[in-house]
RNA sequence: GCCAACGUAGCAUAGCUGGUAGUGCGUCGGAUUUGUAAUCCGACGGUCGGGGGUUCGAGUCCCUCCGUUGGCUCCA
C-alpha cells in the first residue's frame, strides 16, 4: 500500500502500482474534467503508476497547463489526421503555443479547403476514443521507429546528445516522438477547429526546407470553443484596418506605396488630437519640442553606425544628380555604387531611419555644461524604413512612421531619475485612455555575451536604473536577459486592450554608444569635460502604430475628445435646418467637431446613416426641441435624453471633452 | 524577402465545368417632410488589379508583375 496526499490535503491509502488517473478520479469523481495529473510537481500522464508514497492533484482542462496539454495532445490528433489524408507527408515539429496549437510537415502544398477535410478527420479519430500510450524506447528502437523521417531523427540525435529520456505517444497506428505529458484519450480532444495554413521554415531558418505549418485551437469543451470563436469573431471587427476604412480614417494607396499610410481628415483628427495631448504633458516635464528634416548624409549615419548595421532595412541612398551622371558616364554598376557608399568614397543622403543622430547634432551645436543637463529634445519625427514587403501590415507595420521621439542628454546621475519621468508619462497617458492593463519589460545585457559596448560599472547602474524605474510605479514588470540593446539597457511597454490582446508599443533606452560615436561633452561642475549618456524614448512607439491599437482598443467608439466627429446634429424634418444650423455654429465656437444632416431621409434612417462613423453624440431636433430651446441627445448604445437645455449641453459637453472622460457619460444610463 | 490563398463599380458581394457582368448599400435625380437602428421610384457607375499568352471566344485556364490577407524570417 502507498499514501497519497491529494491537493486538499487529505491522505488515502492506494494499492502500489494504481494510475494517477484512477487516483484523480477517486478524488473528484468521473466527471473530473482533468486532462493529466501532478504527480510530486511533475506533470505526469494519467496512466502514471504509482508505486511510491507521492502527491497527486489533476490539473483541469481550463487550466494555464491543461491548455497547453491539452494544445499539445490536439497537435498529435492533427499529425496523425494529416498522415492518414497524406501518407507522403512528413511530421516534424507541433507545439502547443499561446493561443492554440500547430504542426509542422514536410509535404505537398495544400490549400484552406483542405482544412476542413482535416478537421473532419480529427473529430473522426477523436470519436474513436483511442487511448494515449506512452512508451519508453531505447536510442536504437527510437532511431529505427523513425527511419523514415529525416527531421525526427535530426530531433533525436539532438536529443540524444542531451540525453533526454526516449519516449513516443502512440493512439491507434499512429505514434510520435514526444516527451509527454498527453491527454488519456483522443475523446478529450471534440472541440478542435483548424484557423489557417502557411509556410514556415525548418526550425526557423530561411535557408532550410520549407514546410506546410497547420494552425488550430482547441477547448476543453465545444461551449467554450464556441466562445473563443466569438471572441476571435469580435477581435475581426475590431481590426483596424477594417475600421480605418469605415470610418474614413486612413488610407494605403498601391500608386503612394506599400506601407505609406495617407491620413484622411477624420484619422487625421485623432492623430493629432493625441499628439496635442502628449505634447501637452511633455511640456509640462521639461521637454523642448525641435524639428528636423526628413534626410540628412549619409556620413551623419555612418558615425551613428546605422548606416552599414541597418542597411538592408533603409531605403536606397539619394544621390546627387551631377554625381550620378558622373558615375554613370564613367560606366558605374550598381554594385559598384553600393560598395562605394558602403565605403564612405561618395557622399550621398538617407531618408532618416531615426531621429538620434539630428538630435545629437542640436546637442553639439552649442558647448554644454552640467547645468544644462537634462536637455530633453522632443520631436514628432517621421522616419522611413525599408520593412520586408511581407510583413508590411495596416498602421502597425509600415515603411514611413512618427515616432512620438526623445532624446534626452543627461548626465549619468540623472539616469535613474529620467527614466522615471518617460514611464511616469506612459502612465499617465495610459490612464485617460482608459489602458490600464499594461505591463514593463526590462531588457537586460546577457552576462554571457561581448557585444554590448560600454563598461560594466555603467551597465549595471543602468540596469539598476530601469530595474528601480519599473518598480517605483506598481505596474507587472519582467526582466529579461539578452533582450538589451548593444548599447544599453531598455525598458518596453506592453499594454492589454479591453479583450485581452496585448500589445508592444514603445520603449525607453539607455544609450552610451552614441555620444561616444559623435564625442558628445559637457563641462562638469569640477571644471572638467565629461560624456553625457542619452535616453532614447518612444513611448508609444509610432503615432500610426498606436493610433491602431487605440482604434482597435475603442473598437472605434473613441472618446468624445478623440472622436473625428463629436455631435452630429439630426433634424426630423429639413424645415428643422436653421435651429440645427444654430446650434452647430454654436457648438464651433466652443470647438466642438460637429455635422449636421438635414436632409429629407426619416430620422430612423438618419440614425442608421450616422451610427456607422460613430459621433461621440448624436443631437436630434425637431419642432418640440426649437420651442423649447432644447437638444436631444442620443449615445451611441441608443440611450437618449431629451428636454437638455443648449447650455447645459453645451457646457457639458465642454468639460467632458476638457476632462478627456473616456467613456462618453452625458447621457445617463437606462435604469429599468 | 519566402510560402499559401485571394484581388469583380466608393463599400460589401453573385457569377458551377470558358460564351463578352448581376445584387445590396452609398452616390445623383424625382416624389415624400417624417420623432430615435432602412419611405418610395428612377438613373449613373465595372476595359472583372496591370501586362502577356492559350482559345473562334477568358472575370473564369496559363505565365508574369503589383497589391491584400495569413504565416515564416526580420524589426535601430
Amino acid at each position: 500500500m502507498i499514501q497519497v496526499t491529494l491537493d486538499d490535503g487529505t491522505v488515502n491509502e492506494y494499492v502500489s502500482g494504481i494510475t494517477a488517473g484512477e487516483v484523480v478520479i477517486d478524488a473528484n469523481g468521473k466527471k473530473h474534467g482533468c486532462v493529466a495529473a501532478i504527480v510530486n510537481g511533475e506533470q505526469k500522464d494519467f496512466s502514471t503508476q504509482l508505486t511510491e508514497s507521492c502527491e497527486v492533484s489533476g490539473i483541469d482542462a481550463f487550466s494555464d497547463d491543461g491548455m497547453h496539454i491539452l494544445r499539445h495532445s490536439a497537435a498529435h490528433l492533427l499529425a496523425q489526421a494529416v498522415m492518414e489524408l497524406y501518407p507522403d507527408a512528413k511530421p516534424t515539429i507541433g507545439p502547443a503555443i499561446d493561443r492554440g496549437f500547430y504542426y509542422d510537415f514536410a509535404m505537398e502544398p495544400i490549400g484552406e479547403s483542405d482544412l476542413k477535410t482535416i478537421e473532419k478527420k480529427m473529430n473522426e479519430l477523436s470519436r474513436k476514443n483511442l487511448q494515449v500510450e506512452r512508451i519508453e524506447l531505447t536510442d536504437e528502437e527510437l532511431q529505427e521507429h523513425f527511419v523514415n523521417n529525416p527531421y525526427k531523427l535530426e530531433i533525436i540525435n539532438d536529443k540524444l546528445e542531451d540525453g533526454d529520456s526516449s519516449t513516443i505517444y502512440k493512439q491507434g497506428d499512429w505514434y510520435d516522438l514526444c516527451l509527454g505529458p498527453h491527454v488519456p484519450s483522443t475523446a478529450k480532444l471534440m472541440a478542435v477547429k483548424l484557423t489557417s495554413v502557411s509556410q514556415a521554415y525548418w526550425r526557423g531558418d530561411q535557408s532550410r526546407e520549407q514546410l506546410v505549418r497547420i494552425y488550430g485551437i482547441v477547448e476543453p469543451d465545444k461551449h467554450a470553443l464556441k466562445q473563443t470563436l466569438s471572441r476571435m469573431e469580435e477581435a475581426k471587427k475590431r481590426d483596424h484596418r477594417k475600421l480605418g476604412k469605415d470610418l474614413q480614417l486612413f488610407h494605403v494607396d498601391e500608386e503612394v506605396g506599400q506601407g505609406l499610410i495617407l491620413w484622411t481628415p477624420r484619422g487625421a483628427v485623432v492623430r493629432q488630437e493625441l499628439q496635442d495631448f502628449i505634447s501637452y504633458h511633455l511640456r509640462r516635464q521639461g521637454y523642448h519640442q525641435v524639428f528636423t528634416p526628413n534626410i540628412g548624409k549619409l556620413d551623419l549615419y555612418r558615425t551613428s553606425g546605422h548606416f552599414p548595421y541597418y542597411q538592408d532595412s533603409q531605403y536606397p541612398p539619394l544621390v546627387e544628380k551631377d554625381l550620378m551622371k558622373k558615375l554613370s558616364d564613367e560606366g558605374c554598376s550598381c554594385g559598384e555604387l553600393s560598395n562605394m557608399m558602403k565605403a564612405g568614397d561618395i557622399e550621398g543622403y538617407l531618408l532618416k531611419p531615426m531621429n538620434c543622430p539630428h538630435h545629437v547634432k542640436i546637442y553639439s551645436s552649442q558647448a554644454r555644461s552640467y547645468r544644462d543637463l537634462p536637455l530633453r529634445l522632443a520631436e514628432f519625427g517621421t522616419v522611413y524604413r525599408w520593412e520586408q514587403s511581407g510583413e508590411i501590415s495596416g498602421l502597425t507595420r509600415v515603411r514611413g512612421f512618427t515616432q512620438d521621439d526623445a532624446h534626452l542628454f543627461v548626465r549619468e546621475d540623472q539616469i535613474a531619475e529620467e527614466v522615471l519621468g518617460c514611464i511616469e508619462l506612459v502612465q499617465v497617458i495610459f490612464e485617460t485612455l482608459g489602458m490600464e492593463d499594461y505591463r514593463v519589460r526590462v531588457g537586460l545585457r546577457d552576462p554571457d555575451s561581448s557585444k554590448y559596448v560600454g563598461s560594466p560599472e555603467k551597465w549595471d547602474a543602468a540596469e539598476q536604473a530601469c530595474r528601480d524605474a519599473a518598480s517605483s510605479l506598481g505596474v507587472n514588470w519582467t526582466e529579461e536577459e539578452g533582450e538589451a540593446a548593444f548599447y544599453g539597457p531598455k525598458i518596453d511597454f506592453v499594454v492589454k486592450d479591453v479583450i485581452g490582446r496585448e500589445w508592444q508599443l514603445g520603449t525607453v533606452q539607455v544609450d552610451y554608444n552614441l555620444p561616444e560615436r559623435f564625442g558628445l561633452e559637457y563641462k562638469g561642475s569640477d571644471g572638467n569635460t565629461h560624456r553625457p549618456v542619452m535616453i532614447h524614448r518612444a513611448p508609444f512607439g509610432s503615432m500610426e502604430r498606436f493610433c491602431g491599437v487605440l482604434i482597435e482598443h475603442f473598437a472605434g467608439k473613441f472618446p468624445t475628445w478623440l472622436s473625428p466627429t463629436q455631435i452630429h446634429i439630426l433634424t426630423i424634418s429639413e424645415k428643422h435646418a436653421q435651429y440645427a444650423n444654430e446650434i452647430a455654429a454654436l457648438l464651433k465656437d466652443n470647438d466642438v467637431r460637429v455635422e449636421i444632416d438635414a436632409g429629407d431621409d426619416t430620422i430612423g434612417k438618419k440614425i442608421r446613416t450616422h451610427r456607422k462613423m460613430q459621433p461621440a453624440y448624436m443631437v436630434i431636433v425637431g419642432e418640440g426641441e426649437i420651442e423649447s430651446r432644447t437638444v436631444s441627445l442620443r449615445a451611441r448604445n441608443g440611450d437618449q435624453i431629451s428636454g437638455l437645455s443648449l447650455d447645459d449641453f453645451i457646457s457639458s459637453l465642454k468639460q467632458e471633452i476638457q476632462e478627456k472622460t473616456s467613456v462618453p457619460s452625458l447621457v445617463p444610463a437606462k435604469s429599468d
